[in-house]
DNA sequence: TTTCCCCTCCCCAGAAATAGCGAGGCGGTA
DNA sequence: TACCGCCTCGCTATTTCTGGGGAGGGGAAA
């Protein structure tokens, strides 16, 4: 593993981390190596080995809010193997069909990595083989691979930029407060009760709040705090 | 590093977790290991080598809100080393001097770690020394300690059940669509027009999902859409 | 000291969301 | 077949939210 760590590690540019994906693809001898990046703008950015064919219809076809994949690292801490996903739905089983198709493989091993402000990332490796050689492999490098991918997104990080730190303006301690409660389903009226203030005082929290976050309504700037991490509910 | 990551792995109980952090200090000869839980309804929880008066005196102090490493990992991606972070506002100097004399080292590395729905965490090696001896010291055990944060992460939520999946009733794919569009700041009437429907029709929807989701208002459905991963925003 | 942000309170008119009632067609499952 | 969930559309009335304006006090930083 360490030679695949250290090339990604001095690798420079986009182009370098297309480059590296398909190194590892081939040094571990597995059919594919992805990094998917979204943000909560619903931006994406994509890097591995799919085939174009693939990623466009992927993104054609909006896949990213039926892929049982996302859906599901999305609620996850913690790296997860493909068959432990939820593959019921059928959207979910359409998307399956087509993904093999285009060559997915009918194993997989996702890690998700998180950043500030909700930011979200996706490093896979997929492949076609039987459940017991994939546990085998996986078993095998799995610490390899969560390496791998905090690297990788580092390096995606540093080349991307504006994607990065993009510094979200904090909220005040009573905005936060005002945030929550709406969250949580209070209206107005009992968030100020709550926090036993005036309901035109509460106003000025809800739209200073909306101004920081630059939302067009209530609802908005209580999915951008809690998609950026600004409060939890 | 292998042996002290086996036996993280097969830590059981949060007690074990306290006997693998003063061996993962005695393993590394390093003056402290700390691992510390936050969500930001202000609730923690700690597991480490610090000494109890410092650990109380923390709560009590509630110098969560002041602490540079809590604040400036809480923007950063990356594994950090105290040096590079803002120790220069006044509070922040109080605290550093404190937490010196409280015995935690002038040196310090953190790896922050973050979960679903805005939850973070951190795992922390202090210790003292001069800056050349430190810097030859994490730029050795870098990996290792990204690898043993999130194994120790991973452990600390294993034994915290408060933090069940809450498996919960999928929305239809219009339902999606008018969540989704809600939570981008969208009114009704733009949403109705964006998926070309009759607002009349998009409020059923708006409806069904608020009963699905046992909301009070569009706000309250949105935002447990959202922590409950069915929509991504 | 001045400036800036935070917290608190007030009025008003118009826009938007909610609550209740109703209707019919389509497609899958029991 | 009958049921159920989904999608589509209609009406009225009430409540709530939004967007302007204004005011004053406190604390921290420059």
């Amino acid at each position: 593993m360490e030679p695949i760590l250290e090339d990604l590690e001095q690798a420079e540019g986009l182009a370098a981390l297309q480059a590296a994906s398909e190194e590892i693809r081939d040094h571990y001898r597995i059919d594919h190596v992805v990094y998917h990046w979204v943000d909560s703008a619903g931006d994406q950015y994509g890097c591995g080995t799919y085939s174009d064919a693939w990623r466009d219809r992927y993104l054609e076809q909006n896949y990213l809010r039926v892929d049982p994949v996302i859906l599901g690292c999305f609620q996850r801490f913690h790296p997860v193997d493909w068959k432990r996903l939820d593959w019921s739905s059928k959207p979910a089983r359409t998307f399956q069909a087509e993904a093999i198709k285009h060559g997915v493989g009918n194993q997989g091993f996702s890690v998700p990595i998180r950043g500030p402000n909700g930011q979200f990332a996706l490093f896979t490796v997929s492949h076609s083989c039987d459940d017991k050689t994939w546990a085998e492999w996986t078993d095998a490098h799995r610490r390899d691979l969560i390496l791998i991918a905090h690297t990788f997104n580092e390096k995606a990080l540093d080349f991307e930029p504006d994607r990065a730190p993009e510094q979200s303006q904090a909220l005040s301690p009573r905005e936060v407060d005002a945030m929550t409660f709406l969250a949580m389903g209070y209206s107005r009226a009992q968030v100020a009760d709550t926090l036993s203030i005036s309901e035109h005082t509460l106003r000025v929290y809800i739209e200073s709040a909306r101004f920081k976050l630059g939302a067009m309504n209530t609802t908005h700037a209580v999915a951008r705090a809690m998609s950026r991490g600004l409060i939890v509910v």
